[in-house]
DNA sequence: CGAGAGTTTGAATCGGGTCAAAGAGGGTGG
DNA sequence: CCACCCTCTTTGACCCGATTCAAACTCTCG
C-alpha cells in the first residue's frame, strides 16, 4: 500500500495542497500525484491560452510563469482583469458561459491539463475534492475581481499599487512562492499599469515613491515588502474568506 | 390537469421566464407560479439586505425596487460593484465563500425568498431548472463585473456613462422593463457616481453633455436612449453570452 | 409652505496622462 | 569580449480630465 506523503509531492502538488482548507484524503493525494506526472504544455510569451468567446475549454493549471485575463479596447488601450500566477487555474468554465475575456501569457508559461476541474454542468463530477478546489478557486477569483472594482473605482494610484502588491504577496505566500519575504514577480511596469488602470509613467513614479520611502524593494523582477503595515494602511485589502 | 400558460404568470414570473434560454417545462412553470404567490418582504431605502462577511444566506429575488452590492472604504468613499434591479437575485451563495460585500437597498425594495436557487454544495438540488437559472444569473453577473473592471480602468467619464446606460438598458429590456424605449431608473446621480467611480458633479456634467447632444433623455427617474448607435460606439459594451 | 434631498453652475486645483528623450540592462552575433 | 539592438525604466515639461469647494436652484413631499 503506497502511502503518499505530502513531501513526496513536487512543488506543483504542494501548491494544489495549499489551496485545500481541509486535510486531504489519501485517495486525493494520489490523484494529485498523478496529475503532477502529466506532460507539461509550453506557451511562449504573448501567446493566447484562451480566446474571447471560446467555449468548452479544458481547464489547465499554471505550473510556472505568469498569464492574465484581459480585454483589449478598440484603440489599443487594454485592461488586465486578473493576473494568473503559478498554481492558478485557467479556463474554469464559468459555469455555462462563453469566455468573456482572453487569456494571454505574460512570460513563458508551462501548464498541465486538469479536466477533473471541469464542473459537470449538472450534478457531481468524478472527484469530490476536485470539485471543491474548482469551487474555491472560482470563489476566490470572484472576490479578487470585486476588490479590483473598488481599487479602480475609488483608490488613488498609490493606494491601488499598495493594494495590488499586498494582494500578490498574499496569493504567492499561501502557495509557498515567497521565501524570506522575497517573491519572484516577473511583471513589467506596463503590465502593472494595465492592471491598475494607470499609465506606465505613473506606475514608475509610484513605485519610486514607495522605494524612496523604504516601503518596498522591487528590482530584477523580485519584490519584497519592507513595510507591510504602511502598505496595508493604504490598501484596505481584505483577503477572500473562502472555505 | 391545470396547464399553466405563460400569460397566467404575473410580471414577476415573466421576468423569471425571460432569463431561461430554453422553453420551460410545465412542471417548471408551475414552480414559478408557486414562487410568485409567496409573501413579499419589504426593505426600506438604505437598509441592508446582506452584510459583509455573512454566510448561509437564503437567496432572494427582487420583485420591485433597486439595490446594490457595495464596499465602503475607511474615509467614507464608497464603490458600488453591482446594481441590482427587479428580477435580479441577491445572495446567490458564491459557492463556498463569505459575502465579500454588503447589499443595500437604494430604493424601497420588495423581495421573495428563493431557497431553490441555493446551489447544493455538492450534487444536484431539487429543481434542474432552478439550478440552471442560478447558474446563468451567476455567470451573467460575473461577466458584468469583469466589464466594469474595464470600464473603470480604461474608459473616460463619458464612455463609462455610455457603457453603464447601455448595460442597464440591455438588462432591463430582456426583463420587459422598457416600454417605448423608456425605462424606470430611480437612481440618484450620487449612486451613478459610486458605480462609475466619479464625483457627483462630474456625473452631472456628463449627463448634461449627453442631453445637450440629444443622445439621451433622463429626468424624473426615467431614461430613454435617443441615439443608441452613438452610445454604443463609445461604450464598447458586449452583452454576456450565456446559455 | 417649508424643509430636505437632489441637481446644477462656476472657479480653482490637482492627480495623473501624454509626449519626448535619455538611461540601463540583457541578449545576440560577430 | 565587445558592439549592437531591443525592451524596459526613468526623467522632465506640459496639459487635461476630473475633483473639490461653495453656493444657488429645483424638486417633491409632508
Amino acid at each position: 500500500m503506497s502511502l503518499i506523503k505530502t513531501d513526496t509531492l513536487g512543488p506543483f502538488g504542494q501548491r494544489i495542497l495549499a489551496l485545500s482548507p481541509a486535510p486531504m484524503k489519501e485517495e486525493d493525494k494520489r490523484l494529485i500525484a498523478t496529475m503532477e506526472r502529466r506532460p507539461r504544455r509550453t506557451w511562449r510569451q504573448h501567446s493566447r491560452l484562451l480566446h474571447e468567446g471560446a467555449r468548452h475549454f479544458i481547464p489547465v493549471i499554471i505550473v510556472s510563469g505568469w498569464a492574465c485575463q484581459l480585454r483589449e479596447l478598440g484603440d489599443g488601450r487594454r485592461q488586465i482583469v486578473e493576473l494568473l500566477a503559478p498554481g492558478d487555474i485557467v479556463g474554469l468554465p464559468r459555469r455555462r458561459c462563453a469566455a468573456p475575456l482572453s487569456v494571454a501569457a505574460l512570460t513563458m508559461v508551462r501548464t498541465i491539463e486538469a479536466p477533473e476541474l471541469r464542473v459537470a454542468v449538472l450534478g457531481a463530477s468524478n472527484s469530490e475534492m476536485m470539485t471543491m478546489l474548482a469551487d474555491i478557486a472560482a470563489a476566490e477569483s470572484d472576490v479578487l475581481i470585486m476588490q479590483s472594482v473598488v481599487r479602480l473605482g475609488r483608490q488613488t494610484a498609490y493606494d491601488r499599487m499598495a493594494h495590488l502588491l499586498i494582494e500578490l504577496d498574499w496569493r504567492l505566500s499561501r502557495r509557498g512562492l515567497v521565501q524570506g519575504g522575497m517573491a519572484a514577480l516577473p511583471l513589467t511596469q506596463e503590465v502593472i499599469a494595465d492592471v491598475l488602470g494607470l499609465s506606465v509613467v505613473h506606475v514608475n513614479r509610484t513605485l519610486q515613491e514607495m522605494r524612496r520611502a523604504d516601503v518596498i524593494e522591487f528590482a530584477q523582477g523580485h519584490l519584497k515588502l519592507l513595510d507591510r503595515a504602511s502598505l496595508e494602511a493604504r490598501a484596505e485589502f481584505q483577503p477572500p474568506q473562502v472555505g
